[in-house]
Parts: structure tokens; C-alpha cells; sequence
DNA sequence: TATGAATGAGTGTTCATTCAT
DNA sequence: GATGAATGAACACTCATTCAT
């Protein structure tokens, strides 16, 4: 991958996530880029081209980190790791994740691309087995509440400026999940 | 208004959820709802208009729900209320929502409409005063939590087919705010 | 000719001579004019009749006014006359004027209007005569000169905001139709 | 610049002299071009782009007849060389001066291109020298007259296809700034 | 007489994509 | 590999004009 294909990418990353997919010109890729237009096409094929090597790229990225939740062993840091991965994931790329949400809902055809939906069959398998193994009595339908909040919080995360790190201390505490603290006021919860 | 101009609005908002704002051209809206391309911008000025048009009538329909519950006095009705609210919405207008949910994200400066912010702002205060009449030791953390389940769950029902009614039960038995029938096996959770 | 009917002429000509013929649409004029759009229609037939309307109440105007000059017999007050009379109806209606000029070089076919083709050929008479009878050796040069030059002056009122009452006096002078006052400097010209 | 670009700034020249600037569409300039439409915007801008750069290459050409002029020492030849000017510019490029004209009362906010403001001002500062070094007692106003005739003269030289070599040749005996031959009987005039 | 909803041809402009160099 | 001139199919939007009421 030469220095321009890269240069590419992570303009074309930036721009797709400020402004839209669509509403991207690869004129303006290119222009900021310091590439000429014809370069993207050489590379990528056409747009959607350019669209799924950002997507890829930023998959592979992603897997590394679950990757890591994947070998924990311990139920209760599965699950506050779980907890966690929102927050790791957008703070580490927040562009990357406004984009894929932002294709998520757009019916661009090229949304087929399989999305993450791997690492999160992977990561809602783990998460039951915790809670499995933690003694819920629904330890399925724990699981898809979770996942569900937890896609909920990307999605606030990504379309608010709100600080959420008490609150996710809140649901870790709510899970048993945290050591609390004496002086911490959260004992019982519910 | 007319009945060509009803006739623009309901194509509009069937193709805008369908394949998008800007993936739409006003041709096509033009097209099948058999009416003269210049019709539209002569109603609605400009095609930012012809959406916000949708949005505001759309948003006319969720209020008349929505002030439903901010009547209604019993906390865990108000709880169980807005839990299924999502689904109420939803399968009253899927198509609005999905509009709803892309424009969130399409950096579309339209989406400076203020969207449902009010209709949101006024459950989370009611949900607050239901968690604290009950006796919830957190109940800004409580609110602030299931709003963001319930926004999660919005997600995932416009971007998938999976059947979540069970799973909406299993929510209300948690927050214990539904008659749990003998037969069924949900007493103690979590 | 009814009051709506003057209505729209005297908005027509007050839009047409700010933003051209061309660019101003009858929509705008319906509006300014508080009349409906089809009205104009009804009227005028289409929208150069509208333009021919107001061109022929226009040279109507100019007629009388120049018609006083043609009765006058004294050469020195013909030509005096003549040289006043740009300022005089230009003055006297600007927007008419600014209207008719800007329809002289648009290439619009609408100028094939008999434009004010015959007053000028009559003061260009009078005037001929005028020199002719002050013993001038070139009498058609010097009114096809000065008629010129008036041309240019209205050009000049027209696109500048110039003084030019100054000039105009210099040019009575010039032609020795003016009673030169004592103390006036300007006795030996040329 | 390449060929294709200079085919588009001749035939644009054309068809807005022709037509007028705004009753000319792009996408005739690019057919009779034989260009694709899209690229006038590629290289231009937009319409108006296309219209300044016209007009800027227009009076460059200009600037190098009205430069010769200014460096004239002899007043009367000056003098003459102005008169000369309207036929000698509009002759060599009638296309563009009728262009010039049309703007002017066009209302276009285009129009705001400095014109040729700036080589007018020079010239009449030449003018003034020249009458001035001749012993006129105004050579202010004459300078004025003598400007607003030779605006006349162009706009009528525009406008009709009137011959006005003889008319010039008048004026230039009028100022004595030509040797008039013996047999002409214009000595004196006025 | 007067309205205003409706039309449809056209206008400037954008943009992904191609291709000769 | 890399450029940038060139294309052509769209697109949002305008506007004179018609017509039922």
C-alpha cells in the first residue's frame, strides 16, 4: 500500500464521516488528498470501491480488540470489558463508527457489506456463556437486552457530545461487574 | 392542501425511507405520484422543504401518542408505556422512523430539524419521576439507562426483522411493572 | 383600464427597469402587484405583451413632451430645447428610460418595437432646420453630431450618477443659446 | 489554455453578443462548440466565470490600442486618435463591444466587472492635457463633451449600421486636428 | 373578471467515470 | 503509477403559460 493509497483512505474516511457517503465528491477527496482524481479510480475501482476498503480496513482494526475480549476467560470481565467496547471502539476511531452508522440506515446498497455482524455474533456468544455461567436465569434474553442498550449507547455516544462514563459505571455496578468502593453510594441497585 | 399534495407527501416519505433523502431524486417522487415535477417545488419550495413537510406531519402523529402517556399517573404503567413505545411507533409508521434514524446520522443539514428532541426530552422527565416513586435509589441513572436500551431497541427493530416481542416482555418482568402470570417462570431476575 | 390593470404596468416597469426584463419573473410581478398570476395572462396575452403595454404608455408620455418642442419656431430655443430634453425625460422617468435602454442592446426580438425611432427623426428635422436657419455651413452634420451626443448624455444619466447640469450649460453655450450672464467666464469658446 | 477552451470563449462571445448573456444557454454554447456542457464549468466555474473571463480577455486587447494612444505627445493627435478610437475598437471587435453595451444596462450584478472604467479614466486625462496644451478655456468640459459624444457615437455605431466615417471626419475638422484639403470646403465651422 | 393549482420544457450545475498521455 | 482534460447522464430548480373554477 504506497503512502498516496493511504493518504486516500483516511481523507476519504474523514470526509465520508463529516460530511456523507453521498454527499462526497471524489473530486474533493482527491483535491485534499493531493492526488489526482483519476488515481481513486486506478486504485479502487469506483466510489463504492474506495467505500469498502475504508470499511475492511476498519474491520480489521476492530477485530483485534474483540479478538482480545474473545480469549477473557473470567465472566465478570467479559462482561464489563462488554460493557466497555462502545466507548473503547468510538474513542479509539470516532470517524470510522459515525460512518458506519450513518450507512447503516442510508439503503446505500453497499451496505451489504457484511458489516460487523461476525465480531458481534462472536461477542453476543461470550456474553452468554458469561451470564450463563454467572447463574441468570435468562442468561439469552440478558444477553440480547445488553447488546441492545450497549448498540443504543454507540448510537447516543456518536449523536450527542454527553458524558456517558458514569452511566456505564451505573450498568457495570447494576451488572456486579465492578469492585465498588466504600464510600461509593451505588449498594443496592433495583 | 390538496390531494396531490397529500399524494407527494406519502410517495416522498415511502422513497425517502426506502433509498434515502439524497438517493431520491424529486423525478422519481414526481413520477409516481403523478404529478408534474415543478408541483412539488411549488408546494414545497425546495426538496429540503418537501422533508421537512414529512417530518413536522409525522411528528404531529408521535405527539398525539406520546401525550397519551404523559397522562397517564400509576409509575409502573408510565414505565410499561414508554418500554413499548418503540414498537408502537414503529409498527404505526415504520416508514418515518427509518427516515427518522438515517437523517440522524446523515450529517444532512436538515437534520437541524428539532427532530423529536421535545417528545424525548418530556418521556425522560416522566420516566425520572416513575423511577423515583417507586423507590429506585438512581433514578436519573435508571432513566438515562433504559432510554438508551430503548433508542438500541429502536435500532435494531428498523434494521433487522427479528422479533423482539418476547424480549420486550422479559424488559417489563425485569422492571417488574407487568402481572407476571403463574406459568411463567420469570420471578427473580438478575 | 382598470386599477389592477395600472397596477401591474407600473410594477412591471418598476421591476423590469431594477432587474432586466429576462430576469424578472412574472411571478414576482403578480405578487408585487397583489394580482394573481393568470391575471397578467388575461391581460396582456403573454409576457411581451406586457413589455409592448408598458412601452407604448411610455412613448405615449414622451410624445407630448416632445410635440411642445416641435411647435416652437425660435431656432435658438429648438435647439436649446432639444439640447434640455434628455435630462428633461429622464428625470421626468427614469425607470422607463432605463427600461428602454437596456432593451436596445439585449437582443431581445421584443425590440423590434417601433422603439422612438419617429420622435427622433422629428427633432432631428427640427433641429436641421434650426441650424440651417442660424446660417451653420453643415447644418446635417451638425445635427446628426449633436443628436449623438445627446445620445451619449442620456447613456451617461442612466449608468452613472454623474452632475451633468454643469455640462449642459457649457454646451448651450457652445451653441450660443443661452443668454451668457456678465459675470459668467464663459464668453470665447473654441 | 487549450483549443477546446479558446472554442468556448469565441463561440460563448458570440452567441452572448448575439443573443444576450442570460437568453443564451450553456448547453448551446457547448453544442456549437463542440464541446461537452460539463466542461465550461470544469474550466469557468460556473456561467458567470465564463462571461469574466471574456471580458478580461476582451480588454487586454483593448489596454494595447488605448496604450498607444496614451503615449501620443502631440495634442492634436491626440485629440484625433481619440476620436478615432470608437470605430477603430468596435470595428475590430464589434462582437465584444456589443456585449460591453449590453451588460451595461443589463442589471446583471456581473456587471460589476471594473468595465473599462480604468481606461477611460486615462484617456480622458490624455483628452484634458491635449485641450489644455491647446488653449482651450474649459478643457474640462470639452474633455466631458467630447467623451459623452464618442460614447453616443459607439452606441449608435452598435446599434444601427448607419456610415459614420464623414460624421467623424466633421468632428475632427470641428476640433482642427486634421489637415483639411483644399478642395473641402470646411474651414470654418461654427 | 379573477384565481391559483398545475404543467413541462428548459436552465445552470454536479459528479462519477474514462482515457490519452 | 499518475495526471488532468473531457464526458454525459443526472439533478434540483425556474418560469411562462394554461385551465378549471
Amino acid at each position: 500500500m504506497t503512502s498516496k493509497q493511504e493518504n486516500i483512505l483516511s481523507v476519504a474516511l474523514k470526509l465520508f464521516a463529516e460530511q456523507g457517503f453521498t454527499a462526497t465528491p471524489t473530486s474533493q477527496i482527491a483535491k485534499e488528498a493531493n492526488v489526482s482524481e483519476g488515481l481513486i479510480f486506478r486504485h479502487f475501482g469506483n466510489k463504492d470501491g474506495l467505500l469498502i476498503a475504508i470499511l475492511e480496513q476498519g474491520q480489521e482494526r476492530v477485530r483485534t480488540i474483540t479478538d482480545d475480549i474473545l480469549r477473557e476467560k473470567d465472566p465478570r470481565k467479559v462482561i464489563a470489558h462488554i460493557i466497555d467496547l462502545p466507548i473503547r471502539l468510538i474513542e479509539q476511531e470516532p470517524e470510522f463508527w459515525r460512518l458506519q452508522f450513518a450507512l447503516k440506515y442510508s439503503q446505500t446498497p453497499v451496505l451489504s457489506t457484511k458489516h460487523d455482524s461476525d465480531s458481534i455474533e462472536n461477542l453476543s456468544k461470550a456474553l452468554y456463556h458469561a451470564f450463563d455461567a454467572l447463574g441468570y436465569d435468562y442468561p439469552d434474553k440478558e444477553t440480547e437486552f445488553l447488546m441492545i442498550f450497549l448498540e443504543g449507547l454507540s448510537s447516543v455516544m456518536l449523536s450527542t457530545h454527553r458524558d456517558l462514563k458514569s452511566l456505564i459505571r451505573f450498568v457495570k455496578v447494576k451488572y456486579d461487574v465492578v469492585r465498588v468502593s466504600d464510600n461509593s453510594p451505588a449498594k443496592k441497585l433495583m
